[in-house]
This record gives structure tokens, C-alpha cells and sequence, in this order.
DNA sequence: GTCCAGGCCCTCA
DNA sequence: TGAGGGCATGGA
């Protein structure tokens, strides 16, 4: 396949840091911001030679979807400028302004929202290291096995619904009792009975309730779809994470106006923030 | 062996 | 409307 390089210039944006993040279970490092992203069917590496840039390596023709996928469209000048006002109110010791500073350089990808659903349903109950193994697994099971130029090598694109319904496609992958919501999403998806783009161009209340009938999806689960794979960058999934700082830090609810519009990035920060913390 | 993990579903009050 | 138990699997 013909690749080509783009150079962008960058600012808050670390892929380190979105690699960490919890919202990605496919980027494979191969070494300091330095990644091969899988995409859907395509492939790009990713690279930082410093802070301020971002060098891509993908397929002719594919930059703009590489674009749009890393939010480099998006207007996070904007979003740093409401952060940086409330972060100088609070003071540089509050848990918020803490929370950014560290989190400083993560994005909420665009990722495919197919991608995304089953993703994070398999993610309910489950540890991030076994939701990676069990993606990559289902990829390697039931995706197409690519061979690309050096240093991608081989790598394997996420499986179609129609896939997934194979029989006994997901047998031994480790999915447990979430084996029939996987199934039960694939075939509605396939079938066309659940429409994930035509969600995605719905209103965010209509469309967390029409994620929310589907078996295995819940409200965090269906956040998640909505904040990673369909860009409701207001959508703020509650885990057992959040959860907890939630509680210690904020008397139990966020304060959801500051961030009007983007609480959905705050979440990813404090969550990043959270696990980063507690390690060690 | 026990506990836990980016929850959800079902039941019962 | 909310609390509580069960759930597949595998690593700590």
C-alpha cells in the first residue's frame, strides 16, 4: 500500500498520555510517543518528535480521517482557555487544577463508533489489561490479518458484525458472560435494527436512550459510546473510578456548568489523573 | 483460596 | 426509585 507523511503542529496534545488515558485498547507503543493506531480497517503510525508535533505516517489519502480522528479540528485553544480561567480561580492546589496540569496534552479521540460500542461493552466489570487482550483477541480472531511496510508489520483490523456472528467467533476469547451482548450488538448492528451513525446524529438524550435498549449497555457504558465513539463531547461516564473522586473531591456531583460543552474531556483528565495518582 | 475489575440485569420492597 | 446479589473470566 502506497503510505504517505504528514507533519502537524500541535499544542496540548501528548499521545503518551491518550495512550494511558483509558480511552484506547489497540495503540500498540513502540516506544516514547511513538504508536502504531489501528483505525476501522486502516492503520497509521504516529509519531513525537517533540511536544509541538505530530508526525504521521498513513495511507494516500486517508489524512483528513486522521485528522478528524485525533481532534486536531477540534477546538481545544478554546477549551484550555475556559480550564486555564478556572484553574487561576481555584488556585494551583485545588484537586481540578492538579488534575489538568497532569492530564495536560490528552484529547478524546473521534474513534468509529462500531469500534467503540464493543469496546466498552466488553469493558463493563473487567480490568483495562484484560480489555486490551480480549479486543486484540477478537481482532486477531475474526479481523482481516494485514501485512503493511515496516515498522507497522502485520496488525489485524477490528471484525465487522457480520464477523462476530460467524459461528463460534467468539468462543475462548474470554468475553464471559458478555459473549450474548456482544452477539446480540453485532446482529442488530448487522441487521440494521440498530443504526450506530444514525444515533450519532441524534440528539444526546435520544441517543443515550436508544444505546441504553440494547442488552449489556447501560448509562456508563452507553457514555462511553457516546463521549469516545460518537464525539458528545458533554457526555461524562460515572465508573467506579469517577465514582470515587466524585465523592472525595466534589460532595458527590460534579460541578457540570463549569465545563458546559466539554465535561466529557474534564472526565478523561480527572480519570487519567485518578489512576496516575493511585499507582505506585 | 479470595478478591477484584471503566457494570448491567433482575428481583424485591 | 433504590438497594442488593449474581455474573464469566483471569490476574494479583
Amino acid at each position: 500500500m502506497s503510505m504517505e507523511r504528514h507533519t502537524w503542529r500541535v499544542d496540548h496534545f501528548d499521545l503518551d498520555k491518550i495512550a494511558e488515558s483509558g480511552q484506547v485498547f489497540r495503540w500498540e507503543r513502540l516506544g516514547p510517543r511513538h504508536y502504531v493506531i489501528p483505525m476501522g480497517s486502516l492503520v497509521a503510525v504516529a509519531r513525537q518528535p517533540d511536544a509541538e508535533v505530530l508526525e504521521l505516517d498513513c495511507t494516500a489519502g486517508a489524512a483528513g480521517a486522521w485528522r478528524e480522528y485525533f481532534a486536531l479540528n477540534d477546538d481545544y485553544a478554546g477549551y484550555w482557555q475556559t480550564i486555564n480561567a478556572w484553574a487561576k480561580y481555584d488556585g494551583p492546589d485545588a484537586y481540578l487544577t492538579r488534575a489538568v496540569r497532569a492530564a495536560d496534552g490528552i484529547v478524546v479521540l473521534h474513534q468509529p463508533d462500531w469500534e467503540t460500542a464493543v469496546s466498552f461493552m466488553v469493558s463493563q466489570n473487567n480490568n483495562i489489561p484484560r480489555i486490551r487482550g480480549t479486543v486484540k483477541e477478537l481482532s486477531k480472531r475474526q479481523g482481516r490479518h494485514i501485512t503493511a511496510p515496516p515498522p507497522v508489520g502485520e496488525y489485524w483490523t477490528f471484525p465487522s458484525p457480520a464477523a462476530l456472528m460467524e459461528p463460534d467467533a467468539l468462543q475462548g476469547v474470554g468475553l464471559g458472560y458478555r459473549e450474548k451482548y456482544v452477539t446480540a450488538l453485532a446482529g442488530a448492528v448487522r441487521s440494521g435494527g440498530l443504526d450506530l451513525f444514525a444515533i450519532s446524529v441524534s440528539d444526546y438524550a435520544e441517543a443515550k436512550a436508544e444505546l441504553m435498549e440494547v442488552p449489556g449497555i447501560g448509562e456508563k457504558v452507553a457514555n462511553c459510546i457516546l463521549l469516545y465513539g460518537m464525539h458528545f463531547l458533554d457526555a461524562f461516564p460515572v465508573d467506579t473510578w469517577i465514582h470515587r473522586i466524585l465523592e472525595r473531591e466534589f460532595s458527590g456531583a460534579f460541578p457540570l456548568e463549569r465545563y458546559r460543552g466539554f465535561n466529557g474531556l474534564i472526565q478523561q483528565m480527572i480519570f487519567y489523573y485518578e489512576r496516575k495518582e493511585t499507582k505506585r
